[in-house]
RNA sequence: GGGCGCUUAGCUCAGCGGGAGAGCACCUGCCUUACAAGCAGGGGGUCAGUGGUUCAAAUCCACUAGCGCCCACCA
């Protein structure tokens, strides 16, 4: 008997486990190329290959996985494209980190050696977070899972750069960049990471050659004084107007450098004469640039002093900072120390302190392709979702700079441009050269850089799909429905592939771009591992299960708000998921003698058509909110319909029916309509816990022998039959739920057991409701145990009475020999208190003669029938 | 210095122009033959503050306060 196979508690792992392999053997999730049918295309954002699965992915993948999942069933060939980003800085530190406890650095064993290592690591530890996404039930199409290293992408990395470098879009130069003395390598603008910090002005004599008058200079970074290479002050500034083109010399260094007049200089900021260090501070390097300065590097890329630095050579930056102080000190050179706040840049990646540092690089103009990225948007033809998004991505783009591509690693792509060592000549080629284009050399180098990871992510949702080669697939299936993603890419990784496929592809890339909220933990703060407050999502899998967590996730994906998620709340639906599984064994353990049945208009009672318009109500709001991403309202829908409606009412009101107390017949229709029921719910929930659903679909399946296809998997979507939405069964159904609740309410106060038979006398003069409660007083026996039912228009109070009034309808319930009629008093004061405020309320509103006139005659008559009720009610309590 | 978001029950959050909601927690009573991870019932909120628009404001506008995020070269 199917009562002893199942359990009472739903358990999540098993059932998790076996469903994915079955899905992956049975190959549904493998998208094909079905010309004539609608595509739906998302390219997954691709996790690090070092990622292992936190919350963020666990948001992300789930969203993406209940819009591919529910257009999977609607029909349309449907694609979820994976994949992992090599994720440059990311990857070499952890090999690093592996070696280092080898007592080896990268260095040692070489650049070969070292990217085989890596390559080594990726086959081993790469799939790591693949796994994790299966777990957490991602319905990608694992036959087209890519990799950005891989042979087809570097092709296409390799296209890109070499397509932007002939078109004038990518150039090298000797500029100031962002490094971190950590990594070793230049990194973007927008790789750094501003902080406020309390650091100290320092107000500094720099003496006037063959004098012993002084400028004071304010710096916030002395040790930049053994750079510098002239005092700038503003050309209208009265104070330094005579002291221009005068000589100064830099203290410590005793270089002399010249006093020059420049605009960028603020009078009114320090002391208003500016120090320029051209070789370490970007808007001191443009200054040399107009006055043809000498820039003077004095630090090595690991951040020490370097020979520039005389004595203080080799030493870290930080400790010659106090060094110099100290000798500015004892010179008498330093004035005074102010504290001040200032904001210092820190690697995204390591939070070392980023030092501005004079290097060459490969750029990448930006202005030319952010152009046609901003018109694309502003046309319309992205969506942002939420729309406030756009706004970001305009002022980025407006504002946008030369990009940084090149990086100081060894694992990434290599760039393809090749040194003539003989002739100087660059060569700039997808194959690597035999010999120079001008000389004809075969002295050739490779130039020893690889790219920004995001040079190469960018072109994710073309070369994924086979570009630069013109396969079916980028045919088919560019450009992609639908991006999601959270808020701190938008700049990486959105814009960029914006840029890079309308370029390259002539395309935008995708219709939507959907922006979920970050995770964070209850309090609202960032989990990290050090605060020690991160919630693991594979330990929320272990404890709660898959399904569990997708719904928590799905429930709290509201635009607009980060998530702050609690255990309590995952527990919540934890619960759901097994009030799923129970309410799919009730109906289970009833199918006995179950024949499908065609069930005709006349079969159904109230709760019937209650239940079914119910049913096509929730489907077609839950349409509705995913086709606006609204999954927090889809997920509540979904919710609500199943436990209030479905199990708190309906089921109980098909007892009756199932345990034979009425005719076989009505036992067939009550448990075809259970199984309809369950049938089309579980298609509608299967998007976003797609394990119980499964389950407990291939059960009633089997039990019913009613399927017509193998997984729910492929199961169609469900449909609302727009014709089941019946109006009038729902106002019936609620009279009847209104008396139920009446009576449960004053039992439950009095201190009467929902189990004792009771009474009750229903009086009232409209007909209609008279004839719906006799119709359908069996429930009304049934869900408040009442065992004597009165009817009537003209019953009155019978002594010592409880009694209430629900629309309209006196409800009579004899108390003698149950309950001390004290409690019942006191309970309709507090009844009539609060009606009688309301009433007074709704008074005061139609008494206004403005709101009479001005609101919507609906509007009006609603607040004349609520007062009527009002007012009935208090007239009869 | 700009920009954005948030502030609703003890907690986590919906609602975003016309009767203040859910889950958890709390209180009362129930092992009612699907479910105690449950059932029935109950208490609890000047919807951050001030002002405005409106017949009507949690909801729209302005300002204020607090929290959070992003951008910005002021050494």
């Amino acid at each position: 008997m199917i009562q002893e196979t199942l359990p009472k508690v739903y358990n999540p792992h098993e059932v998790e486990a076996k469903w994915y392999k079955y899905w992956e053997e049975k190959c549904y999730f493998h998208a094909k190329v079905e010309p004539g049918k609608k595509p739906f295309t998302i390219v997954i954002p691709p996790p690090n290959v070092t990622g292992s699965l936190h919350m963020g992915h666990a948001l992300n993948n789930t969203l993406q996985d209940i819009v591919i999942r529910k257009h999977r069933m609607q029909g349309d060939s449907t694609l979820w494209l994976p994949g992992t980003d090599h994720a440059g800085i990311a990857t070499q530190n952890v090999v690093e980190r592996q070696l280092a406890q080898e007592g080896l650095t990268r260095q040692d064993i070489g650049r070969e050696a070292f990217i085989q290592r890596t390559w080594e690591w990726k086959e081993l530890y790469g799939s790591r977070i693949i796994n994790q996404l299966k777990r957490l039930g991602a319905s990608c199409d694992w036959s087209r899972e890519r990799f950005t290293m891989d042979e087809g992408y570097t092709k296409a990395v390799r296209r890109e750069f070499v397509q932007l470098y002939h078109e004038g879009l990518i150039y090298r130069g000797n500029y100031i960049v962002n490094w971190c003395p950590r990594c070793l390598t230049a990194i973007a603008d927008i790789e750094v990471e501003h902080a406020e910090e309390e650091g100290n002005f320092y107000y500094v004599k720099y003496m006037i050659k063959d004098s012993s008058d002084y400028i004071t200079v304010a710096t916030t970074r002395p040790e930049t004084i053994l750079g510098d290479t002239a005092v700038a002050v503003h050309p209208e500034d009265g104070r330094y107007k005579e002291l221009v083109g005068l000589t100064v010399i830099v203290p410590i260094a005793n270089r002399e450098v010249p006093v020059i007049a420049d605009d960028y200089v603020n009078p009114d900021f320090g002391t208003g004469a500016l120090k320029v260090t051209p070789a370490h501070d970007p808007h001191d390097f443009e200054i040399g640039e107009r006055h043809h300065l000498k820039s003077i590097s004095i630090f090595t890329p690991e951040g020490k002093m370097n020979k520039e630095a005389g004595k203080y050579e080799g030493m870290d930056r930080f400790d010659a900072r106090e060094a110099i102080i100290k000798e500015l000190q004892d010179k008498d050179l330093l004035i005074k120390i102010e504290p001040m706040k200032h904001s210092v840049g820190h690697c995204y990646r390591c939070d070392t302190i980023i030092e501005p540092y004079l290097s060459t690089q490969w750029f990448m103009r930006m202005k030319p392709l952010a152009e046609p990225a901003i018109r694309i948007v502003e046309e319309g033809k992205i969506a942002f979702v939420p729309e406030q998004w756009k706004k970001t991505y305009y002022d980025w783009m407006y504002n946008i700079r030369d990009w940084c591509i090149s990086r100081q690693l060894w694992w990434g792509h290599q760039i393809p441009a090749w040194y003539c060592k003989d002739c100087d000549e660059i060569i700039v080629t997808e194959e690597a050269p035999t010999h120079c284009t001008k000389c004809n050399s075969t002295n050739l180098e490779q130039d020893h850089d690889v790219f920004d990871t995001w040079f190469s992510s960018a072109l994710w949702p073309f070369a994924t799909l086979g570009w630069p080669e013109e396969t079916d697939d980028l045919k088919y299936f560019y450009p992609t429905s639908l991006l999601v993603t959270s808020h701190d890419i938008i700049f990486f990784w959105v814009a960029r592939m914006v840029m890079q496929g309308l370029h390259f592809m002539g395309e935008k890339p995708f219709d939507d771009v959907y922006i979920h909220a970050l995770v964070r933990d209850e309090f609202g703060r960032k989990m990290s591992k050090s605060r020690g407050n991160v919630i693991d999502p594979l330990d929320v899998i272990e404890e709660f299960g898959t399904d569990a967590l997708r719904f928590t996730l799905s429930s709290m994906a509201t635009p607009g708000r980060d998530i702050f998620l609690s255990r309590e709340r995952i527990e919540g639906y934890r619960n759901f998921a097994n009030k799923l599984w129970n309410a799919s064994r009730f109906v289970m353990m009833n199918l006995e003698g179950y024949e499908k049945a065609e069930i005709a208009d006349s079969d159904l009672e109230t709760a019937d058509r209650w239940i079914l318009s119910r049913m096509n109500h929730t489907t077609m709001h839950v349409d509705e909110a995913i086709k606006v991403y609204n999954f927090a309202e889809a997920s509540r829908l979904i919710y609500d319909f199943f436990w209030s409606d479905f199990a708190d009412w309906y089921v109980e009101l098909t007892k009756p029916r199932l345990y034979q107390k009425e005719s076989l017949y009505t036992r067939q229709i009550a448990q075809n309509l259970l199984v309809n029921i369950m049938d089309h719910t579980l298609r509608l929930l299967h998007p976003f816990m797609p394990f119980i659903t499964e389950e407990i679909w291939q059960k009633i399946h089997q039990v019913s022998g009613n399927s017509s296809v193998e997984s729910i998997v492929i199961a169609p979507w469900p449909k609302v039959d727009a014709s089941m939405i019946d109006a009038a069964a729902e106002a019936d159904m609620g009279l009847i739920q209104s008396v139920t609740s009446s009576i449960r309410s004053i039992k439950a106060v009095l201190g009467i057991a929902l189990t004792k038979p009771v009474k009750v006398l229903l009086n009232t003069p409209d007909e209609n409701k008279r004839d719906i409660l006799e119709r359908d007083s069996s429930y009304i026996y049934e869900l408040a145990w009442v065992d004597n039912l009165i009817i009537g228009s003209n019953i009155l109070k019978p002594e010592h009475s409880a009694v209430d009034v629900e629309q309209g309808i006196e409800i009579f319930m004899p108390l003698k020999g149950l309950v001390d009629i004290d409690e019942e008093i006191r309970r309709l004061e507090r009844e009539l208190a609060k009606t009688e405020a309301d009433a007074e309320k709704s008074r005061r509103k139609l008494a206004n003669p403005q709101f009479l006139a001005k609101a919507a005659s609906a509007v009006v008559d609603m607040e004349q029938a609520k007062l009527a009720e009002f007012d009935d009610k208090i007239a009869k309590l």
